[in-house]
DNA sequence: TTGTAGGCGTTATCAC
DNA sequence: GTGATAACGCCTACAA
C-alpha cells in the first residue's frame, strides 16, 4: 500500500527504447519496424515486437519522428468561413484523401480575416505544415509566396489570386454560370438581378458575373447591369440592393440570382419579409445546392458545386506535389450541375 | 553564375541557431526571447533580436520544442458528423478560445464509425495531443479511458457515456425538450410522433426521449408510446414509420417531432412528397435551428442548441484541466431555446 | 539479420 | 545578462 499521499503515477507514454528492451533488440529494429520494413527482420523477432508493442501501448511519437525527418505529416486547412457548409464538403473530401496516406489535418478558419489568416499562416508555418489547402482571402499574397519559396505544395480552392502560381482546384464558375443563364434566358426572364457580395477581386465571384454578363450581352438581354452588390452582414444594404431591383423592374418577369448559398438564404428571407410569394411574383435561383434548396417552397434552382471531389482533388495535388511532381501548376476547374427545381418556371 | 543546371537552393527555414549566430548571442538567449523572458535580456540585444528574427523570417519550430517539452500545443476534435452544422459551430467556439491561448485543433470525422474513431485516437495520440475534445460514437471507452489514464483532458460534447468519469459539455436536453413538449400539449395537439435515429445509448436522443414521454405521462396525453425509430442513411425507413404515424393518427391533429436537425429537414422532404401541408395536415418541429428554419414554408419550430458557446466552453475546460484543475468531473448542460415559428399553430 | 552512434531544433539546468 | 551542454524520441548512415 501506497503510504504516502501521492496519486498514482501516470503511466508514462513508452519510446521506442521501451519497446526495444521489451522485445530484446535494438532501436534499429524496432524502427524498422515501424517503417513498414519487415523483410530484413527475422520472424521470430517480428512476433516479439509486436507484443512488446501492443503491450506496452506504444504509439510513435510524430514530433520526435517529424523533427528527425523534417516532415510533419501534417497538411494545413484554411478556410475563409468553415461555417459554409462548401467547406465541410471540402474538408471530408480532402480528409478521406489524407488519412489514407498518413496524413493528419490541422485547420484554421479566418472568417474572411486578412489579419487572422496571416496568423494562420504562421502557424502553420510553425507546425511544419508538409502542405497547405487553402481558401484565400485574397490579401496575404506575400507569405503564400514564401511558403512557396520555400519549396511548401500550396493549392487554393475556390478561388484564384491574380499574379500567383498556384495550383487551383474549383468549380467551372464560367461554364456551370453561362448554362444556368442561357436556362434563365430560355425560360423567358425579362429581366434578371445578379445579387453578390463585393466582386472585388474574389475570382469565383467575378467569373460567375462575368459569364452572365457574357451571355446576357450575347442575347441582347437588358440585365447586363443588374449586378447588386451587398455585404453580406448588413442586411440594410441587401434590402436596399433588393429595393432597386424590384422597383426597376416593376411589371417585368423577373427573378434573382444568389451568387452562392447564404445569400439564397437572406434574399429568400428577404421576399418573405416584403410579402413576395417564390415563384409566382420572382423567381430565384443561386450557386450551390444544399440540403434545404429541395423543400424551400417547390424547391430552389441551384447551381451545385462538386465540393467534395474539389477536397479530394486538391489533397491528391497536395500529395502529388510532395511525391516530387514538379509540373507546371495546374488549374483544376470541376464542372457544376444546374439543378432545375421549381423557383424559376418558364415565363412564356 | 550557376554554372550547375541545378535548381536554386529553396531556402532553408532558418533555425534558433541561425538566429542566435545573427544577433551575436547564444541559443539559450533567443529561447529566453522566444519565451518572453525579456527582462533577462538587455535592451540592445533584444533590439538585435528582433531584427535577426524578421530579417530570417524565423518561425520556432513546434515539433522540436513539443518533444523537449512533452507537450504539442494542440488540441484534438474528433466529430462524429463534420457536415453537421452543429459540429462547425462547436469547432469555431472551441478554435476561438484555443487560438488565444496559441493553441492548434487538429480535426478528424468518424462519419459516426467507431472503427474510424479508433484509428483517429490512436492518430491523436501518435500527436501527442495536449487535450481532445470528442463527439462520441459511443464505442471506445477503452481508449478514452486509457487517455485518462495518462492525464490527457477528454472532453465529451452532446453525448455522455455511461460510466464514464469525464467533463461533459452539451445542451440541457431534459430541460429544452421539456419546455417543448409542455408548449405543443398547450398548442392542442391530440397527437405527437417522436422521429429518432435509433436512440440506443445515445444520451442527447435518450435525454429528449424522456423529457418528452415524462411530459405526456404527465399530462395523460396519448402519444407516450408514439416513439418512431429509423436508420438515417435509410431512406424507405423514415418513410415506412411515417407511414404508420400518419395512419395511427388519421383524423386526430398532430404533429411531428424530430430528434435534430437532418431529421427534421428528412421529414419535411418526405411530407412534401405525400402532399401533406404544413402546417395545415401536419405539424412539425424539432431540435437544432438552422439558416433555413426560418424560411420553409411560414417557419419550422426548433430548439435552438448553444452550439457555439458549447465549443468554447469545452475547450475552456480542456485548458482549465492542463492548468493544473483537479476538481471532480464537471457536467456542464447550457440552455436551449425554443424557437416558435409558424409550423406548430394552435389546433384549438 | 541486427546493432552503434550522431543529430534533427528546442528548452532546462547549471554555470559564469 | 549571458552561455555551454545535455536531453527529448526518433531515424539513418555505417558497421558487423
Amino acid at each position: 500500500m501506497n503510504s504516502t499521499n501521492e496519486p498514482p503515477k501516470s503511466p508514462q507514454k513508452a519510446t521506442i527504447a521501451d519497446v526495444a528492451k521489451a522485445a530484446g533488440v535494438s532501436k534499429t529494429t524496432i524502427s524498422r519496424y515501424l517503417s513498414g520494413d519487415y523483410k530484413s527482420i527475422s520472424a521470430s523477432t517480428l512476433k516479439r515486437i509486436e507484443e512488446a508493442i501492443a503491450e506496452l501501448r506504444y504509439r510513435p511519437n510524430r514530433m520526435a519522428r517529424g523533427l528527425r525527418q523534417a516532415r510533419s505529416y501534417s497538411i494545413g486547412m484554411i478556410f475563409a468561413d468553415i461555417s459554409n457548409p462548401y467547406s465541410t464538403s471540402v474538408l471530408r473530401g480532402a480528409e478521406d484523401v489524407c488519412t489514407r496516406h498518413g496524413y493528419s489535418i490541422i485547420v484554421c478558419n479566418t472568417d474572411n480575416d486578412p489579419v487572422k489568416e496571416k496568423n494562420y499562416i504562421h502557424m502553420m508555418q510553425a507546425h511544419r505544415i508538409d502542405g497547405l489547402i487553402i481558401h484565400p482571402t485574397g490579401h496575404n499574397k506575400d507569405i503564400l509566396n514564401e511558403m512557396a519559396d520555400e519549396r511548401i505544395p500550396v493549392v487554393l480552392i475556390d478561388r484564384e489570386i491574380p499574379g500567383l502560381a498556384f495550383d487551383t482546384v474549383g468549380t467551372d464558375n464560367y461554364r456551370a454560370m453561362s448554362e444556368a443563364t442561357r436556362f434563365f434566358l430560355d425560360q423567358g426572364y425579362e429581366r434578371i438581378g445578379f445579387f453578390s457580395q463585393p466582386i472585388e477581386h474574389v475570382s469565383s465571384r467575378a467569373e460567375r458575373f462575368l459569364a452572365f454578363t457574357d451571355v446576357l450581352r450575347n442575347a441582347g438581354h437588358p440585365s447586363v447591369n443588374d449586378l447588386y452588390e451587398f455585404e453580406i452582414r448588413k442586411n440594410a444594404q441587401l434590402e436596399e440592393q433588393l429595393e432597386r431591383f424590384i422597383e426597376a423592374t416593376s411589371g417585368q418577369s423577373r427573378m434573382l440570382f444568389a451568387v452562392n448559398g447564404i445569400t439564397q438564404l437572406k434574399l429568400i428571407n428577404a421576399l418573405q419579409t416584403r410579402g413576395l410569394r417564390i415563384p409566382e411574383d420572382i423567381g430565384i435561383a443561386g450557386f450551390d445546392d444544399s440540403d434545404w434548396a429541395p423543400v424551400i417552397g417547390s424547391g430552389i434552382t441551384t447551381v451545385a458545386q462538386p465540393t467534395y471531389e474539389i477536397g479530394q482533388r486538391a489533397m491528391e495535388k497536395v500529395l502529388q506535389r510532395l511525391g516530387g511532381d514538379d509540373s507546371a501548376k495546374e488549374r483544376i476547374a470541376l464542372p457544376g450541375q444546374l439543378i432545375i427545381r421549381g423557383s424559376t418556371p418558364s415565363q412564356k
